[in-house]
DNA sequence: CGGATATACGTAATATTTACGTTATTTTGT
DNA sequence: ACAAAATAACGTAAATATTACGTATATCCG
């Protein structure tokens, strides 16, 4: 039978279960990591995964996507973009399973650590992401990927940074995503020629004796700037 | 219930229905154009939908959508790319639905009319696209956007053009993609400059009495270039 | 053979990116 | 008290890319 054959549509179709999984993203002030979790449920109980779960009732896959977000690391509002649907017939030999991954950006500072230890899950280098179950490690590569090219040309990176943040953290978050180092003067340059930053008159002291000046992104300001046509980019 | 409770998992977890819908995107010499097709199901059967189906079997969804494509327009190994999840609750009243939507761009030359008929296609400038069912005028709004991002930086508007095709064709579809004139000194300098295509000595004298030199599009040098760090840009 | 039309090639001004030099602020050690 | 060390902040020139145009060419047609 066809795809396209009309004959039976709506009632003998066939029912398939979807799943949603996350790839969460944080940033240490040092280094870009991923949120990995031990499995609760087999096949695979105990290896190292991505947080996921089956969607149901009347949730959106975004709305699903959120809640599990919220549930395992206390967190709302967070960043959050598809990344795409993994869906090989035997992608998960527990049964034909559909996930459609979901990448997502938090401030680890915001963080609830509680949350994270009642779900056994921890914080891992880009470097050194252990074997996890199913295809996640794919997701991972494609979230990376797909992190590097939306990073420069959307004012996203800030979600992985507290509000007030220091020019020198925000390089070193942009080259812990681009893994090559950007010269300190022309990144300045760059980011303040947008006038999206605004400047506070405090320092952080805590990365040098000179210490730098706190930094805000300026969402509301960006978003004028974008009816106008204006693209960021870094 | 919790989404990540694991005390029932894979045993009595819900099955949702699973839909692909294709965006077609094709390019008459002169105009961005999408293929639309008279629904064949109720509820709103025969109003103008994006074609699409149930996915089943074993095909994963990448599969399901070309399977759909070569259906409805004889057409195989077509650029197809997945654009996102549409997943509303309520967004079809037949039942729970998930569609992931999917775009593609083909050459409108190599074209199975008889194939299209058959299906009661009709293809639609872009700026006359009618109601379409469901959520179907987000997919194409969406489609569109990603598309206008995507063709800046991918090397993907050459599917829409015959294998040959003169400058000034390209020009134009970029113009109807981008809507916007593009100046035609610095169009040419800025494609030939990236060594991609390839000069043919014939020319096409459709467009004018002198004729403008045919191309095609170098998908081994780009490769190539690719590895070594170039990025595509028009 | 001259005008019309679209194609093809060229150049100067402007803007952006890159590479790197210099100054400033503060702490620490002598 | 002051020099050394470390990071932050500011600046400038060269190289590269983009933009805005001017001009030449091939062909058809009257």
């Amino acid at each position: 039978m066809k795809l396209t054959d009309t004959a039976h549509m709506y009632n003998v179709q066939q029912k398939i279960l979807v799943a949603v999984d996350c790839i969460i993203f944080g940033f240490d002030t040092q280094n870009l990591k991923l949120l990995l979790f031990k499995r609760k449920v087999d096949p695979f109980k105990g290896d190292w995964s991505l947080i996921g779960a089956f969607v149901k009732g009347n949730l959106s896959i975004n709305d699903a996507a959120k809640q599990i977000l919220f549930e395992t690391t206390g967190l709302k509002d967070i960043y959050l973009d598809e990344l795409k649907t993994y869906s090989d017939y035997n992608r998960d030999p527990g049964d034909r399973v559909i996930s459609i991954a979901h990448y997502s950006l938090i401030s680890i500072n915001d963080f609830d650590i509680e949350k994270v230890e009642e779900f056994d899950a921890k914080w891992f280098n880009l470097d050194e992401i252990p074997d996890l179950v199913l295809d996640h490690n794919q997701m991972v590569k494609d979230a990376v990927n797909r992190l590097r090219k939306k990073v420069k040309h959307q004012p996203i990176g800030f979600n992985l940074l507290p509000e007030y943040f220091t020019l020198p953290k925000l390089q070193r978050l942009y080259e812990s995503i681009y893994q090559r180092e950007l010269d300190s003067r022309n990144f300045r340059k760059k980011i303040l020629s947008q006038n999206i930053l605004i400047k506070t008159d405090k320092k952080d002291k805590s990365e040098s004796k000179k210490g730098a000046f706190l930094y805000c992104f300026d969402k509301d300001k960006f978003d004028i700037l974008k009816t106008k046509g204006y693209n960021f980019d870094i």
